[in-house]
DNA sequence: AACATGCAAGAACGTTCGTTCGTGCCGCCG
DNA sequence: CGGCGGCACGAACGAACGTTCTTGCATGTT
């Protein structure tokens, strides 16, 4: 058994019902929008009481802000051990990065499809430390794009957007995935890596 | 002058001020997204009174359903268009295909945030209509694909969901497209259709 | 002249919203 | 033992929401 599609995003804080309040929230702005989702559907959700939120988060803008610093900050670690732990050629290290990125997607679909659609809604440093976060990670590809077209093994004559163009289309993966369908996690995932490689038209196999 | 990215997306329909409404609901539900905009929004940005909305449109559900689908059925036919004049290859029927589709989205970005953001908003065949609507639009780029790996041009093993990633990586360019960027409108066009040739691991020429 | 129709506006209704307040319980530290 | 901070709850507040109601004024047709 390895269902990593029923793991939980935010484990226990040590903070009595914190967690279960942060993944109810994840819950009730997935499933109606930031705007959509009353803080009371959080609270029926999470089991307690519309109040006690206000004990844990001083608004709903900020426990949203506290949910999607917990998608990102576990996608950014998932995508930093695989390139870490891969081959030290741009084409591994893209290869591995893409799939530990689709993995979470799927692993993770609801935070990934929160995550990039409410994060408008917030504002100040909310708003600016999430990006940052999300700029960081997309980072990771930009420089393995980048060492890539140094070393020639990417060939694209676009490498300044190429990053961007491979994190939209595995991004939205989140918004078709369904655990249910023909792909296998790991087959979407070596899916999308060859997709990737492919855009930057990195030499691959053909049959 | 061709300032495509100023014309608005509803002309005159013939009906008072159906067409100023409709662009305002676009704006409104742009700015703030579906809920987070509200009917008083819509008829202060469209220069009339709240209650005269419902002269027009029976609900705001309507009214946004009525907006996304002049989107649709734009983007729909610029496609089409756009391939009817194209060779007959398949390389060249997706080039024109995939510059036609970042056009619009150049030209009509605020349209394209909104019609993928907020269509999960509609329900019942509002929600139906939509969604046949996008899928008719993915399905021309999905024949090409098809066109092109039965005569070989493209040679990607993964052409089932080869569409839905070009799709994906072309929409996302309204959440980060400027008009005053580093690329022209037809730079941008340009290069995402060769990003969507490589992809399909069609024969491309380096440099 | 009488009437229907389309477009316009202001006021109001009932509901839901985010947030605050007051209170109480429980465990920990002095 | 006493106090204090963390956690819990129900009730309430003022604001904003989508929608409806009523009225008024044109225009074009009978």
């Amino acid at each position: 058994m390895n269902d990593r599609s029923s793991v939980l995003l935010v484990a226990d804080t040590g903070r009595g019902n914190e967690a279960a309040i942060l993944n109810a929230a994840l819950a009730a702005f997935g499933a109606q929008g930031f705007n959509g989702a009353s803080m009371r559907d959080v609270a029926k959700r999470a089991g307690t009481s519309l109040s006690n939120l206000y004990n844990y988060f001083p608004s709903k803008s900020h426990l949203l802000a506290e949910v999607l610093r917990h998608a990102n900050t576990e996608l950014e670690a998932r995508v930093r051990r695989a390139v870490a732990d891969a081959g030290d050629d741009a084409t591994s290290r893209m290869r591995e990065a893409v799939r530990a990125y689709v993995g979470f997607v799927v692993d993770q679909q609801l935070a990934m499809l929160v995550s990039t659609a409410e994060v408008r809604y917030l504002q100040g440093e909310d708003r600016a430390r999430l990006v940052a976060d999300r700029d960081r990670t997309q980072a990771i590809f930009g420089a393995i794009v980048e060492q890539g077209v140094a070393h020639g093994e990417f060939r694209t004559p676009h490498a300044a957007d190429a990053a961007r163009a491979i994190l939209s289309m595995v991004n939205a993966v989140a918004t078709w995935y369904r655990p249910d369908g023909r792909l296998s996690r790991g087959q979407l995932a070596e899916q999308h890596a060859r997709y990737a490689l492919a855009l930057l038209e990195a030499p691959l196999p053909h049959v």
